[in-house]
DNA sequence: GTGAAAGCGCTAACAC
DNA sequence: GTGTTAGCGCTTTCAC
């Protein structure tokens, strides 16, 4: 009936309302929470509602209210189970708050920034990039365009946006606590993309606590990316010098550490002669897979529910004005097969490694 | 300036237009692909536009063109990585076309019909299902709006809603060939959730491919979904009679698959007497993970790059009105280490199933 | 090629 | 409690 250039014949405020009999801003008011409409009349009006298919159109809504209850989610790869999981539940999340999730993802190879332009002329309440960097200069165009900004597991300094992170300092200590439990003596860093935050920061920690210990750190990977492949090789890599392999090894990430223990089966399936003891590895993230059989990863696991949670209170709850919220919640050391015990022989540590 | 109850501060049409003395709707004009303005007075407004941080309201002009340029992605759970990676793929390919992806997840438990409701509010111009079983009613619901629903890897007879899909029925008998030419005799398919078609499908294919062949199914397990889990479970289930196991198991997708084969490893190693020989094992789907060392998975690859663009062709292209597409893409056989092999002698499928 | 005017579907004063 | 009115930012006739 009021179809206009393009067929989408859906029902309108309008239809309603003269079906009716009321005016059309009645029928708006049924639809708002606490505006004055006799519950009568509300309940006709979503009565015939429901009959005719009408639902309040959020666009239309959004352009009056300068609220659009979407929030643009800007990611790089979701390659990475963690951000898949993350993805999952900021979608969950925002939606339970009634607000809407508008996914952008950078092209391989590319960063984020280009696609900001596009996410702001949705009308978006709010940014929340992911697992990506973020130029200083997009910040300030947001912020310009007055709509805050989210990192999510990532640092900006000096720009005008919330983080929220896991304190990746805190909890890379862990690892250098728990290596010196073990009685660890050559210890390895394998790095990520070294332009990250959280590479950085990972490393940062570990080095440091390990200096505070009078530990040193004997050897630091580049891996390049974070990724399966790239923890892979860096395991290759350190098992080039037979004699002189680490006996543990602090992963950037789960992915990544997943690679090298299958580097690390491989090498001690052709290995010869044996390596003397098998190598204790920890990871960073938590997903799930660092829990199946074949794995068993010791690793920090990130509290990604309260991470999110605190995300998107920053979106429902927004401080006041001009403040930044700067969340770094505390990781947990969760202690699984991969480093559960001083080196061993290694029949046992095989065992432990390859079966359970 | 133009600001309303929110603060909203962004520039808007009509302050471009004031700013170079042109009428607003020169500079919507100036923004519109091929509308008649003079290139200078163009290049002037989108000068201006530039540094004045002017960008059209992608929501006002949806108002009025009924179009939002937006897509509702529907998605089940993305703890499978298949699904993750398909959505990443929407989302790239949605954004390169000039779409924008609003993306809804169904809490744990809960079907994802309540969910469309609030997606139509938001006046998407069409609907993809991943993952998720839609109601008959529900899928009416949308072609009343008028909005296309396009459902992804699963199918719904009768029901007016475009589906794109693997070929699973001819793909599933790809499997049962392939055990026939390994020479296979005891074979078993483990089922996900089997509400879905997929599940289904793939079973049908398999057994009716088999039966054509004369060979029996010998056994068929209850999965229950489509997790790690329940893969690991299912073949503990297929080991509890040591004497009478599987030469061969179909998983209904790779997760399931890689708990199948921890299961088996396991028992590999703590089974006395050990096993004649080491069961073949698929999967499907053709996630990134089968083809990790621990694994080498042999599975069915489905196309999705190609499944994902179809289902974005519908969206762009809409077929003639009333005309449904149903798009069937053949997947393919990749063999890796866990069949590759007749059943040989413990020693050698061990050392090809746990070490390559 | 450009401006004036109408109106997309809705919310929010403002009257009564 | 309800109707009337204005207008969010834009596209699109319709004049000129």
């Amino acid at each position: 009936m009021t179809d206009s250039r393009h067929t989408r014949i859906r029902s309108t405020a309008r239809d309603v309302a003269q079906a009716l009999g009321v005016s059309q801003s009645t029928v708006s008011r049924a639809f708002t929470e606490d505006a004055s409409v006799s519950p009568q009349t509300r309940a006709a009006i979503l009565r015939m509602a429901g009959s005719m298919g009408y639902k309040p159109n959020a666009l239309a809504r959004g352009l009056i209210t300068n609220r659009s209850k979407i929030v643009g989610l800007v990611s790089g790869s979701v390659g990475n189970p963690f951000y898949a999981d993350a993805l999952q539940r900021f979608s969950q999340h925002l939606q339970q708050r009634g607000y809407q999730t508008l996914l952008f993802t950078a092209p391989a190879g590319h960063d984020v920034d280009a696609l900001l332009p596009v996410v702001l002329q949705y009308q978006v309440d709010a940014v929340i990039v992911l697992s990506a960097p973020l130029s200083v200069a997009t910040a300030e165009a947001c912020e310009r365009a007055n709509t805050p900004v989210i990192l999510f597991n990532r640092s900006l300094s000096g720009a005008k946006a919330h983080t929220v992170a896991c304190d990746n300092m805190a909890s890379a200590a862990l690892v250098a606590d728990w290596f010196a439990a073990l009685d660890c003596r050559r210890l390895a860093f394998v790095a990520g993309r070294d332009d990250t935050s959280t590479n950085r920061e990972r490393l940062q920690g570990f080095s440091s606590r390990l200096r505070e210990r009078g530990m040193p750190l004997w050897r630091v990977v580049a891996g390049g990316d974070f990724t399966y492949e790239a923890g892979y090789r860096a395991m290759q890599t350190l098992l080039t010098t037979p004699d002189d392999a680490p006996d543990a090894i602090f992963f950037a990430n789960d992915i990544m550490a997943l690679g090298g223990i299958d580097a690390l089966k491989l090498d001690q399936e052709t290995a010869s002669p044996r390596r003397p003891h098998t190598p204790s590895i920890v990871g960073f993230d938590g997903i799930a897979m660092g829990g199946w059989a074949s794995y068993q990863l010791s690793t920090i696991v990130q509290p990604l529910e309260e991470m999110v949670a605190a995300a998107v209170r920053i979106v429902t709850d927004p401080p006041p004005e001009g403040q930044l919220v700067e969340a770094k919640l505390p990781g947990t050391m969760m202690v699984r097969v991969s480093a559960s015990a001083p080196p061993a022989s290694p029949e046992q540590s095989t065992r432990a490694a390859v079966l359970l």
